[in-house]
DNA sequence: AACATGTACAACCGCTCAATT
DNA sequence: TAATTGAGCGGTTGTACATGT
C-alpha cells in the first residue's frame, strides 16, 4: 500500500521511502530513541516525532515479528479479546515479538470475523437448547456433536457474559450487598443467555428492550428468582427457563 | 476487459495519562 | 497544585491488490 505523499509546514506524512527508513534505522542503531520530538531534526527527516515513533515500532524493528499467524497465535488473540476487549497492548504483551498495531489489523481483517461466526453459532446452540431443540441440527451435526460444541462456546463465553451480568448486578442501587454478592456468585457458577450481547464494554443494556434469558441448572435455588424480582423491571425484561 | 466489491495493512488522528516544570 | 509536554494507545482512514460479476 502506498500512501500518496504530502507536505504540510515541512513535515512530510504518507507511505515512508526505502531512504526515510534507512535514515531512521541508521540513527537509532546508533543513538537510540530517547526523545522522539527532537528525532527526527537530529536524523535528518522531515517527519514529525509520531511518524517516526510509529514507523520504527511497528515495522522498522529487528525485533517486531511480521507475516503470517499461526493458529496459536489466533486462538490467543480471541480468548484474549474476549477477556480484555480492545486492550491491544495488553494483548500484544502475550504474544511476543507481536506489536498492538498489527494485532489490531489482523484481529479487524481476520479474526472479527471468525469470532462473529462461533459467537452467532453458540447464541444458536444455546436457544436450541433452551427450546429443547437439541435434535434438531441446522448445521447437519448430530445432536451428541452439537452439545459438545455447545459445551465447548459455553466455557469459552461463560467468563465475559457472567462479567457482564457482574457488572449489572453490581451497578443496582437498589440491591443490598448481599444480594450483590449472591447474584455475583450465581453468574460465576451458572449459565444464561439470549439476546444477550457479549459486550466487551461490560455496559449496562442501552435499551428498555433489551431481554435476557436464564438457562441454569437444576441446582438452583429461589434467590435467584427472588434477588431479580428486586431489579428494576423498566430497565429490561427477563425470563426464567428450566 | 472493465468495473465493483472485498481484503489487507500502513499510516494518521485524537485522546489519555504520567512525568516534568 | 496547575499547566505543559511527550509517549503511548485505540479508532479510523486511505490505498493497493485480489476476487467476483
Amino acid at each position: 500500500m502506498v500512501r500518496t505523499p504530502c507536505e504540510r509546514n515541512g513535515v512530510r506524512k504518507g507511505s515512508w521511502t526505502p531512504e526515510e527508513d534507512e535514515k531512521l534505522v541508521k540513527y537509532i542503531t546508533r543513538y537510540g530513541h530517547a526523545n522522539w520530538q527532537q528525532l527526527p531534526k537530529f536524523a535528518g527527516l522531515a517527519r514529525c516525532g509520531k511518524s517516526c515513533r510509529l514507523r520504527w515500532m511497528n515495522y522498522l524493528n529487528p525485533n517486531v515479528k511480521r507475516g503470517s499467524y499461526t493458529k496459536e497465535e489466533d486462538e490467543i488473540i480471541i480468548k484474549m479479546h474476549q477477556e480484555l476487549g480492545t486492550k491491544w497492548s495488553l494483548i500484544a504483551a502475550k504474544l511476543p515479538r507481536r506489536t498492538d498495531s498489527d494485532i489490531k489489523n489482523h484481529w479487524h481483517t481476520t479474526l472479527k470475523k471468525q469470532a462473529k461466526n462461533k459467537l452467532e453459532r453458540f447464541n444458536e446452540l444455546i436457544i436450541s437448547k433452551i427450546n429443547n431443540e437439541e435434535q434438531v441440527d441446522t448445521k447437519g451435526m448430530s445432536s451428541t456433536s452439537s452439545s459438545n460444541e455447545l459445551s465447548t462456546l459455553t466455557t469459552e463465553y461463560v467468563p465475559q457474559l457472567s462479567h457482564y451480568y457482574r457488572t449489572l448486578i453490581a451497578n443496582q442501587d437498589c440491591l443490598t450487598s448481599t444480594s450483590k454478592e449472591s447474584l455475583g456468585k450465581f453468574w460465576s457458577d451458572h449459565y444464561m443467555v439470549k439476546n444477550s450481547p457479549a459486550r466487551n464494554d461490560h455496559q449496562l443494556p442501552k435499551s428498555s428492550e433489551e431481554q435476557f434469558i436464564v438457562y441454569y441448572d437444576d441446582q438452583l435455588d429461589d434467590i435467584f428468582h427472588q434477588l431479580m424480582e428486586e431489579l428494576p423491571e423498566k430497565n429490561y425484561s427477563y425470563e426464567f427457563l428450566q
